[in-house]
DNA sequence: CCAAAAGTGTTGCTTGTACACCCATGT
DNA sequence: ACATGGGTGTACAAGCAACACTTTTGG
């Protein structure tokens, strides 16, 4: 296009483009017995009927993609007011040998123990552990890395586990989170030290005895912090 | 597609969504006279006639949006295999005035000795130092920001300048580039002995004396280095 | 000679990392 | 008693940051 030709052209120029259909599709991440999960769901369409998909959702009209997003959500989780990220755009014209389709992927965080089970379960859908997951549709599996390296990248400038972990939680669980997302051991001494000295944690006057004999002070996020970024928390090795 | 049978499929399931106008819009970052520029050109159509706008295009129906984004460029700066990445999705309903647009953003890092001048004065764009923007259309200062967050990010946890400087520069030329990326200075020494030790430049037995009465070595990236990670690279006071 | 950048060295401080070590307690 | 995790301390290494100092050369 040269631009003195478009230069002529008005609002209706719009209409010389192409539209495109819009999807969202989210990767919803918990942690559950100390292994990060994705809800992953059967296809429920073809191509590719009952094959593993993440939740996902079409673009309307009046509609941001954060608030598709949300909706497709409220919609598998039964959950509102999630934590969501953009993770990246998938636009390769044949990703969807069905149609044309054009998908945004977010990162959702929730607690597990919180979400409307029988939502899930009506869908079909599963928890799958990020460890051991299932061959997915299309590119969705790309969608996963993706939204691992924005969370783990997430984990280490930030300290995560707000959207993940119950409101109080002891150093260990929130540790066993951090090994989980990257899939190596921490020091518990260091890395005690390192999220202590951050000063977004308070000590509550409880204590956890469930998961060790001395038992372990709960911990829960201070709530003023509004969410600041601390650089490396992760440079353990 | 393959098969009518599932073309026929799929227009039955996808067909009653809505179908978006998608656009790409580039925040094309030079590097010039010690400043950090982007490159802006004066919307030709309306809404917003005239306003400044960063340089943008349709996402066509066969075409992904990087290859959407590539094609802008080359129509713009006359640049091919230009360093690309997205950033992030705009897609409020009324980001637009015009019609409901959703956009996808994206940084292109290009030298602006390399690009086409004419074809850029043709177009009646302009080079603005980042710290001295205009006011822009619609949510094209956000998207700015967004991208400026994305190279200091990219610029931290790795060595930038591939793109941005000419093949061979002195470590004074970088250490200028990388106070124009985050507005701040940086002590001379410190920031030679830390990138030299990341171990990607190799010196070259030329000396620039154009800049100084002494003359400095000029460095060129090492072809072989896969633009590896390295973590931190600015953390100086 | 002076100014200005190139380039090297030194020193103090912070932080990461690998441990050792005692504590509390359920089995 | 002992295994297990809780919690603290120590010692070494690495890296950052501030800054001194020497070199080179054009004006």
């Amino acid at each position: 296009m040269n631009s003195k030709h478009a230069a002529l052209l008005l609002t209706e120029s719009y209409k010389q483009h192409a539209q495109h259909y819009l999807a969202v599709d989210c990767t919803i991440l918990g942690y559950e017995d100390g292994e990060l999960k994705l809800l992953l769901y059967p296809r429920g369409f073809e191509p590719a009927f009952g094959s593993w998909s993440l939740m996902g959702g079409f673009v309307q009209q009046n509609e941001s993609m954060e608030a598709a997003a949300m909706r497709v959500l409220l919609q598998t989780t039964g959950l509102k007011d999630i934590y969501l990220d953009q993770v990246a755009a998938f636009s390769d014209p044949n990703r969807d040998p069905g149609a044309r389709v054009i998908s945004m992927t977010f990162m959702a965080l929730i607690r597990i123990d919180k979400h409307d089970k029988d939502l899930v379960r009506e869908n079909g859908a599963h928890w799958w552990p990020v460890t051991k997951l299932p061959p997915m549709i299309f590119d969705h599996h790309q969608m996963f890395e993706k939204s691992l390296d924005l969370l783990q990248q997430k984990a280490s400038t930030g300290l995560i586990g707000r959207e993940l972990l119950p409101d109080r939680f002891t150093l260990m669980q929130l540790r066993n989170l951090y090994e989980a997302i990257f899939q190596r051991t921490f020091d518990p001494g260091n890395f005690r030290k390192k999220i202590l000295s951050l000063n977004v944690l308070e000590r509550l006057n409880v204590k956890n005895t469930t998961e060790s004999k001395k038992g372990a002070y709960y911990y829960q996020f201070k709530k003023d912090i509004s969410d600041q970024k601390n650089d490396r928390i992760v440079k353990f090795g």
